[in-house]
DNA sequence: TCCGTGATTTAGTCTAGGCTAACGAGAACG
DNA sequence: CGTTCTCGTTAGCCTAGACTAAATCACGGA
């Protein structure tokens, strides 16, 4: 089985990100997610018919085949896996790994993968907290929700940060605002867009900007239950 | 200052292995090097001369000026502080790291190559023996000699094994025959190629095959003096 | 039903870096 | 001094993967 070109890879990883559950993704949405023109979109969907990775109706978008599916899913693991070992292992910044793994992942052999997976402790989980896949692709499957729909009072335990901008997840850190960290929304405001906050006992407030890429898992507490 | 291309990097790199210091390649040892065809490398030795990475004298054959030469032996310090990582951090066998860092230094960032340098402890050496050059692309230069050039009696510490085949450096090693192993040259017999070791106390007799792989400092002790 | 509009596909180009076939320069030889 | 042979270069083509411009489809509104 020959090695998927980098490019194969990209147009197969942001398919999956952008349905995970395999749902149709229309050609602009993959052209803008993946800062190409539409007809160069089109034009790889074809390739990727032909391989049997995608199904693309013409016109109709296009969704990932099981075994595209598959192959998606490995690329989010050698991903997060690199990132993990690139904040463990290596030392560098949480916020500014994801450069790196973006060209690695493309490049590592299984062998280093596998070596890579053993000294960064074989994590369950990457440095945003997000999960991840076993060797065969399979990922648990986690509901989560954005910490900015907490209402008033509600408990919850941060559990992924998603890519954001540097300076702002540097923010975040700083005020405590990491995976596994607890919270409680203490004040909302919505016309005012203004969440007030309480991360690991501080109080913490912001607008909801970015906030979206904050995922929480709830809590009882003052909170209704789920 | 846009990167090269991998390509680019590869010949100056191939360059650089053929004359380090710096005389004229041919067209035709360039292209057995690389493994491609001559007129590739007709056609890529003219856009390296027109960016001045090297001169290219038509039908003359080419060779490295000072940048072109700036940028092969920081590639040569980018894989082998690869190699030395692979095998001190990762934990992967000494003879099976050339081909992923043959891949990796095409891609990784001096960001992440920093890191890697310091996990692996700043190494003036690679696993192989091989002087890794400073940041800015200087190399110690040493004068080493086959091993099979040493006559009989003469003492000499191994200090590089250039790349071979994996089952033989497997076998060389197993023997002790490492960097930093002393040896003493106990029977040539030129004409059977035949040679009688003394490695690490132990006895070993080989063939020359191969045997120009390793290089030997020489040290006083029965054979004349240097 | 027809038309406009936006999304998508088709058609044609471009660049990097390979390749083969054919041409030419210069050394070696008669 | 002409012939050959080797090596390097030129010419022309190929693939991956991008792009722009132009054509076309599909759908909602009149």
């Amino acid at each position: 089985m020959a090695r998927l070109s980098g490019s194969r890879q990209d147009y197969l990883k942001a398919l999956y990100a952008l349905a995970p559950q395999g749902e149709v993704v229309p050609t602009s949405r993959l052209a803008a997610h993946l800062s190409v023109s539409a007809p160069s979109v089109t034009n790889m969907l074809r390739r990727l018919a032909e391989e049997k990775l995608v199904l693309h109706k013409p016109r109709g978008g296009a969704r990932l085949t099981a075994r595209g599916r598959r192959e998606a899913t490995l690329m989010v693991r050698r991903h997060r896996i690199l990132e993990t070992f690139l904040v463990r292992v290596l030392g560098l910044d949480w916020a500014e790994v994801h450069a790196d793994a973006e060209v690695l992942e493309h490049h590592i052999s299984d062998r280093v993968l596998e070596a890579i997976d053993r000294v960064a402790g074989r994590p369950d989980f990457d440095p945003h907290g997000h999960p991840i896949p076993d060797p065969r692709g399979r990922m648990q499957r986690r509901t989560l929700l954005p910490l900015a729909s907490l209402e008033r009072g509600a408990r919850a335990v941060v559990r992924e940060i998603r890519d954001a901008d540097g300076p702002r997840m540097a923010r975040w850190r700083s005020a405590g605002l990491v995976p596994g960290a607890s919270v409680r929304m203490r004040e909302v405001q919505r016309l005012d867009d203004v969440f007030e906050l309480e991360v690991a006992g501080e109080r913490f407030v912001t607008g909801s900007e970015g906030l979206d890429g904050v995922l929480v898992e709830r809590r009882g507490g003052a909170g209704h239950g789920r």
